[in-house]
DNA sequence: TGCTATTCTTTCGATATTGAACATTTTTAA
DNA sequence: TTAAAAATGTTCAATATCGAAAGAATAGCA
């Protein structure tokens, strides 16, 4: 609904980037699911997985930041990969407020398998823009995030 | 996590964009909410209101287009809506199949209440683009999205 | 050392979200 | 004109999401 809102016209312009930024970052999300890429993950499970196949175990405080998302709901997401024998919840023998979250064999398994194909699928939802294209797209939105640590 | 991961360069950097891209979005989404610029509502009810207030009523389908959300979701967001007495469905007498969302006079009210302190937040999340940046953000982002109609 | 504040996780209640099944109504086409 | 197909909403079950409260454990400080 581009902004059928009259104002100031800074405020029309801010309204209308804000808009075309959340589409766009819906849209994408929503051809990654229609292209069956997270298999028979959700969304937040798969992004779990991800996570903990690229940098390794982590505990859940550390895992719910960079996936931005609560502690409650990391819990559940957590719960839910273990049911599936996914992932094993491990209390942190030294501080032991801490459970570390580790992989499965069955769940690097499943999502080193899903991976590639998931890699792909973004990058040709998003291989409408050139390199260059990208870079500055990612840039922009670089400015407009907090800064979460990488 | 800026993708740590190893591949194609070409996929890599579309990786990245996408994280980018998708952080910006829950980034700004989140200072919305810490903002306090939804009032009580929930982030689906304002944005219901908001389409409701700037575009007039609308059938359901039509409203979830523009939303980006299934009918079951809309039925429910209009459910709680209309506990609120902030909408009011109406059977559309020539197509029975049609539920037109209206306004009430109290949700009309609310809205506009909340409406210029929302714009002023998004303006001064987006803010940290000058027009020119905003303006191409928005060009780029519109190439990403699947063209939705507005 | 012992109390207090902080950190990490879980739980709870409310709302959101999707996909699928279903009912109703309209449209299409045979 | 009538039967099949499509459009519109609702309901359901499962999962997600947030905020707040509660529990457990550690850290800091008097």
């Amino acid at each position: 609904m581009p902004t059928h809102f009259q104002g100031d016209p800074a405020q029309v312009l801010a309204l209308d980037t804000f808009i075309k930024l959340t589409r766009a970052a819906s849209s994408v999300q929503q051809t990654l699911s229609q292209g069956c890429t997270y298999g028979d993950l959700t969304v937040s499970q798969f992004g779990a997985l991800e996570t903990l196949y690229h940098l390794g175990p982590m505990c859940q405080n550390e895992l719910g930041e960079k996936l931005l998302t609560s502690p409650g709901n990391l819990s559940l997401v957590i719960n839910n990969l273990e049911k599936q024998g996914l992932v094993r919840r491990e209390r942190d023998s030294i501080d032991r407020r801490k459970v570390t979250v580790v992989l499965t064999e069955t769940g690097h398994a499943l999502i080193a398998d899903l991976f590639p194909a998931h890699a792909a699928a973004i990058a040709a939802a998003v291989g409408v823009l050139d390199g260059a294209e990208q870079q500055l797209l990612g840039q922009l939105c670089k400015r407009l995030g907090k800064g979460q640590p990488s």
